[in-house]
DNA sequence: AACAATACCGGTATAAGTATCCCGCGGGTG
DNA sequence: CACCCGCGGGATACTTATACCGGTATTGTT
């Protein structure tokens, strides 16, 4: 096997993630932290809902710059085992 | 095109990301900090080499977290162009 | 000296996944 | 009506994450 599919705890990592971003997000619309981020409002609503499971690093920082939040706070609800 | 390739500083920014790690890999070797962090020896030397330019937001949070350095510190740095 | 073990490197191949665009639907507002 | 926003699904080029291969260098053992 050359890269087994997700499994359903990452993909609930991905809804967790999203769903602290979307908190961070607040008032501010899709379509303009999207744009402060420099991606597509269409990558960043799906990141949203995820529906984006495994999103890159690059596109998290950027959207944790842009909203003012750390990544780390981000990564300590998302550490999966850890066992 | 629905996807433009990488550019070139996206590549460079993977380099200095695979740099950052490697640095706080310090003396331990790839096959154990990769295992402790949950993924392949082959996937972790690659993206120390930076041959993987935009690695999972995950895979690099368990990374620092093995490694015990923050995430925040490795997106100073790569955080693109914010104008 | 010859051999084995360990660690790193670079390339190739491949399934699964991201990031993007496109289309339509519904709701609110000027 | 026209416009903008958010939502969801489909299509698609590009990329990740993995395994396997051989090659190099170092270290230790017999």
């Amino acid at each position: 096997m050359v890269r087994s599919p997700l499994t359903p705890e990452e993909r609930l990592r991905g809804e967790q993630l999203g769903h602290m971003l979307r908190q961070a997000r607040g008032e501010r619309s899709i379509v303009e932290v999207a744009a402060a981020a420099g991606m597509s409002a269409e990558t960043l609503r799906k990141i949203e809902t995820g529906r984006i499971a495994t999103p890159a690093f690059f596109t998290i920082a950027s959207l944790a710059d842009v909203l003012g939040i750390s990544l780390d706070r981000l990564a300590v609800r998302t550490t999966p085992a850890r066992t």
